[in-house]
DNA sequence: ATACCATGAACAG
DNA sequence: TGTTCCTGGTATC
């Protein structure tokens, strides 16, 4: 989402923007926009806030299944698939397509939506401590803890499975049963990570650590046998999502 | 043509 | 905890 908030900066701020909603279930918040401006793009975890003209922010989260795309071109291609908002300018085109949230709110939305949030290890006003103390006092395994986003924002089901093999810890482990300097560790890793991941536009996290690696390689995600020591990877459901772990490097 | 799956999260109970 | 909602790529019939 920091990816596409600089891209849309680039894109979109500035500049008059035709809105519509091809798939017609932006219809009306469409019409609210068309001809408008946009006046910033900011985004937190994996919630994106695209700010307009007369207070009105244009709220966004993939989920899934949820994608962009952009041309840059004059004339571009009639939507593909089912795409839910359509913004124009004269040079570029933005399409977003199967978002899990896509609404029309403001300044105080926005802010309620933040204060849910824990922070968000690329946001440069982040603060660490949050994240570090609220581990280092709960019970929860820590395998939940960075999937829950009151607790740090943007960490998904790849990066939870990646960055806990990295640091060789156990997902199962409490949080309080950590150090802090572990868990310091933990959100350094992560700042590493993603920001290599918004450059990228790509989770790379194996391949970065070890550039021996192919970019797109995983340490545990998705597979069958531990990408460091070759032991048989434990994959288990943890509240209804697939959790990935190295028995043998996460003890 | 149909089934299934996935990097997410809200909601009912 | 289980259900539901997004979409599209791939596998299967």
């Amino acid at each position: 989402m920091h990816r596409a908030a600089a891209q849309q900066r680039r894109v979109l701020v500035g500049r008059t923007v035709a809105v519509t909603s091809p798939q017609g279930r932006f219809a009306d918040e469409a019409a609210l926009l068309d001809g408008g401006t946009v006046v910033a793009v900011d985004a937190h975890g994996k919630h994106l806030f695209q700010s307009w003209d007369h207070e009105l922010v244009v709220h966004v989260h993939l989920g899934l299944f949820g994608r962009y795309r952009v041309q840059r071109t004059v004339a571009p291609t009639p939507p593909r698939g089912q795409v839910r908002v359509r913004w124009q300018t004269d040079g570029a085109t933005l399409d977003l397509s199967g978002p899990t949230i896509c609404a029309l709110t403001d300044a105080a939305g926005v802010a309620a939506v933040r204060a849910r949030l824990g922070p968000d290890p690329l946001r440069a006003d982040a603060d660490p401590d949050r994240f570090v103390d609220r581990v280092l006092t709960s019970g929860a395994p820590i395998g939940r803890l960075l999937m829950d986003q009151r607790v740090i924002a943007g960490v998904g089901n790849v990066y939870r499975a990646e960055v806990l093999h990295l640091a060789g810890i156990d997902p199962m482990r409490a949080g309080r049963t950590l150090d802090r300097a572990s868990v310091e560790g933990l959100w350094d890793l992560l700042v590493e990570l993603m920001r290599v991941g918004v450059r990228r536009g790509r989770i790379v996290t194996a391949g970065h650590v070890d550039p021996t690696q192919p970019a797109n390689a995983r340490g545990v995600y998705h597979r069958r046998t531990c990408g460091r020591c070759g032991r048989a990877v434990d994959r288990t459901v943890l509240d209804g999502r697939d959790l990935y772990a190295c028995p043998n490097c996460q003890r």
